[in-house]
DNA sequence: CGATCTATGTCAATATTATAACAAATCAGA
DNA sequence: TCTGATTTGTTATAATATTGACATAGATCG
């Protein structure tokens, strides 16, 4: 596993993106404080590892009230927002692809979906929650008009190739995948597999 | 992290249903042999790895010319085979439930979908993709009756909780779960978040 | 038939990750 | 203000996972 700049290992740094969903979870919820042992059992882990995730990126809570929730979220969200925020297109907007779009929404911290493509012109032109889709023979020239960096793909298997290749090939790096097809890619290129197929088949042996 | 009777580690388990894919993938292309490095490359792993797991489950490849891709698909196979297979049902008929049958069909091995739940009257009594759509509040009964065990949570973030408690009150002992908000659940209960915002939120981190 | 090349099978070393345990600190209540 | 209960911060320990290295074995070619 590499290690970022800033000697955060990668597993912490994700697990501080769940705690940043769970703590304007339950900011929302109005709560103020939250003990270690509350927040593991939401984010799935131990106590011990989540007071050590916040020891190693420096936040102190107080002892018997815990951690302050508006505080805690503000120090993780200042630290992942030294990131810049990423832009993002979708590609395939049928079924799959409208619903991430209306489930996603907009307002991703660190993350902003700009474009919509799709090969189908019935589709494009329009508006869809929020995202302007467009035929996806313009593909190139906006990702680099909009200088978008991240793509997800909601194509058909037979089709995710050619599309990540594509946006590759225009400066795209990194891609969420959830066409149940392996991507060949630069090894520049991070890919993230979201095959729901696989997913069910892993819960469904754990599960025993 | 829990093992399981046959003593191959978790992590190992979840890589073969990886590998699996990618063999049935590669089957369909006519590929008959495949070497460590290149399952590597698609697995997003190292040839080590591979090759390490493999000798786990026993698998015997041969130098030159790689795993026979055929044979080493029927092994992994039939060690997750023995498995029982998971009867699936899905609660939340909208888009992106729509677009969760469409996409994963109804072919996977080791899972059987059953069943779709919605409280929209409109969208019940519907088959969609080879799925009986029932309304919700007939959850229970159809459950029990189709001795449902796993379920997948595609309904608004508001009632995720309360839909998942009452399927882990009939018996459902695995829930993927793709509503953005935490399920609070016996620890028997299996839970897999699918937060695709989470997701993107992780991936543009790596990104960099 | 032997030399060579290539990829496997495996073990040891390494790196990483998680767990456990405990001292220090804070608050509540008497 | 002292006592006790409780939770943090941190270190030491254990468990786990990954990587590297190399001997071994099959195929190919002269």
């Amino acid at each position: 596993m590499k290690q970022n700049k800033s000697d955060i290992p990668l597993k912490t740094m994700e697990r501080l993106v769940t705690y940043r969903r769970l703590l304007q979870y339950l900011a929302s919820e109005g709560r103020a404080f939250v003990f270690s042992h509350e927040l593991a059992k939401l984010a799935n882990n131990t106590a011990a590892q989540v007071r050590r995730d916040l020891m190693i990126i420096g936040h102190h809570g107080s002892p018997i009230r815990g951690y302050g929730v508006r505080p805690l979220a503000a120090h993780v969200d200042r630290l992942l927002a030294q990131h810049e925020p990423s832009r993002v297109a979708l590609v395939g907007a049928g079924n799959l692809g409208r619903a991430i779009l209306a489930h996603v929404g907009f307002q991703l911290p660190g993350v902003t979906i700009l474009a919509a493509f799709d090969s189908d012109e019935e589709r494009t032109g329009r508006v869809i929650a929020g995202v302007r889709c467009y035929p996806v023979r313009e593909l190139e020239s906006r990702v680099v008009e909009l200088g978008i960096n991240l793509g997800i793909l909601a194509v058909p298997a037979a089709e995710a190739q050619e599309v990540a290749e594509r946006l590759a090939a225009v400066g795209v790096t990194g891609i969420l995948n959830f066409a149940p097809v392996p991507l060949r890619l630069p090894q520049d290129v991070v890919v993230d597999e979201v095959d729901i197929g696989l997913k069910l088949e892993r819960i469904a042996l754990c599960r025993q």
